[in-house]
RNA sequence: GUGGGCGUAGCUCAGGUGGUUAGAGCGCCAGGUUGUGGCCCUGGAGGUCGCCGGUUCAAGUCCGGUCGCUCACCCCA
């Protein structure tokens, strides 16, 4: 069974109809929400130039790219995320866009990984940006798409975290402490680590890798033992840098809690993004019990743009995938009743009916209803144990006595109850 | 990429110390007289025991390898 040699490819899923629609569940939610904030839906193609992604994304994607050369000897690559595609889309046509850019996708995306839980080679995200926007409320509009789209599937603040920082604070408190600009991007490694290392670890990473001394390392790891904006406020708030972050990121909260989303959000300074594109707030969203991975991450990436050759514009968006996400409601108790239904199961008692049931199907196919009868002539018992297992909601009974005067009986297969109805009112009521 | 656990019907699993045509429940298909589903009864299909090799008169059972799944590490779309 497991290893025919048209055995599905490790890290790739079928999906199923009972698959399926909770596949289907989840898109319309991410649909929705995102048409209720007034985004756009695109999409472009799965594979993409290699290029695209080298140097753009970051050691990690690229480690882990999907990529091989295609039969015009070009380096290719099934596209990691969708961020570079949306860049070099809009560097084609962003000078002809009203500003802000709201666009939404929801994208297959792949990588060449050992598959484990909640990570396989494949998956859909739900990507979504706002291009053409600086200020942060554009940060906060982001956030509250991603939060509202939990929402939608049933998800609350006790079950579901918004964890939220900004690199410009990061990187302020860094210079504060005195790491060179140079060593940024490996003090930012060391802080994505901080919490599944050990604090002398840490500290000795912070001095070797982003070259601190060992007051300025411990001034940094303090942070994080005191977390919240106040710890930080009142050590480092006397520096402009920081105390320009600082106020930008109570703007950000602000807008969050006026848009009602407040409870779901925790300051979180460790949050950084491997991504190496990220240039101000970044965010993930994780399930409050902390057993599964991120469920959602994002952030501002400015200069994204203008690296892939188009108009220098602000951007700021998010990428939720459905494996962790599609896990976490089923750990939670929160998928939909996907078993299989249809309105109508047409019986026909005698095989002389049978034109007349196609007629009846046909007319009820036609007011948008679902209709499903037996292809083969059946046993009447045989047709209601059909219609019980297609999920049908009644049973219309074409039967000899009822149809010589035009009528048929409805049977409600979830009470039983039956009733008699003329078949000309099939078509008005 | 590194390490641990596990691979017997579609699913959940039985198959002491190697020994005749490999089993159960559920599911699936057919039937129980074309005027009524859920229960029940009868019959059936479906497995090269993940794959390859080795030991043996004999391997689902033992050994090696390999592939797959899974957990952890790495890392985190």
């Amino acid at each position: 069974m497991a290893s025919s040699d048209f055995a599905r490819l490790p890290g790739f899923r079928d999906f199923p109809p009972e698959e399926m629609a909770l596949r289907t569940h989840v898109f319309e939610a991410w649909r929705r929400v995102a048409r209720r904030y007034g985004f756009q839906e695109y999409d472009g193609p799965p594979l993409e130039a290699l290029e695209l992604y080298v140097e753009k994304s970051g050691e990690e994607i690229v480690g882990q790219l999907y990529n091989f050369t295609d039969k015009g000897h070009r380096e290719v690559a099934l596209r990691p995320e969708m961020t570079p595609s949306l860049a070099r889309i809009l560097g084609e046509r962003s000078r002809a866009l009203p500003k802000p850019i709201r666009w939404f996708s929801t994208p297959q995306l792949f990588r060449y990984e050992r598959q484990q839980r909640g990570r396989l080679r494949e998956h859909f995200q739900w990507n979504v940006d706002i291009v053409g926007e600086a200020g942060v409320a554009a940060d906060a509009e982001v956030l509250a798409v991603a939060l509202d789209g939990l929402r939608e599937l049933g998800l609350g603040p006790d079950d579901v975290r918004a964890r939220v920082s900004d690199r410009r604070l990061l990187a302020a408190l860094m210079r504060s402490a005195g790491v060179a600009d140079d060593r940024l991007t490996a003090a930012y490694a060391v802080v994505d680590k901080v919490e599944r290392e050990t604090r002398e670890r840490s500290r000795g990473r912070l001095m070797a890798e982003a070259g601190l001394d060992a007051t300025g390392a411990d001034a940094i790891l303090d942070l994080f033992d005191a977390p919240g904006l106040d710890a930080v406020r009142e050590r480092f708030g006397d520096r402009e840098e920081v105390a320009e972050a600082l106020t930008r990121f109570d703007e950000y909260l602000a807008t969050l809690e006026g848009l009602g989303l407040g409870s779901f959000v925790d300051f979180d300074l460790t949050i950084v993004r491997g991504l190496a594109y990220y240039t101000g707030i970044v965010f993930e969203v994780f399930d409050a019990r902390g057993e599964l991975r991120a469920v959602c991450g994002g952030g501002r990436y400015d200069r994204l743009l203008e690296l892939v050759g188009g108009e220098p514009l602000p951007a700021v968006g998010f990428g939720m995938g459905d494996v962790v996400l599609t896990e976490l409601l089923r750990d939670l108790d929160r998928l939909p009743d996907v078993s299989r239904s249809v309105d109508w199961f047409v019986v026909v008692i005698g095989d002389d009916l049978r034109p007349r049931a196609l007629d009846v199907a046909r007319r009820l196919r036609d007011r948008g209803e679902s209709v499903a009868y037996s292809l083969r002539s059946h046993a009447v018992r045989k047709q209601f144990k059909a219609a019980e297992s297609e999920g049908a909601r009644r049973v219309l009974v074409l039967a000899p006595d009822e149809a010589a005067r035009d009528e048929a009986v409805v049977r409600d297969m979830a009470t039983g109850e039956e009733r008699t109805v003329s078949l000309a009112s099939l078509d008005v009521d």
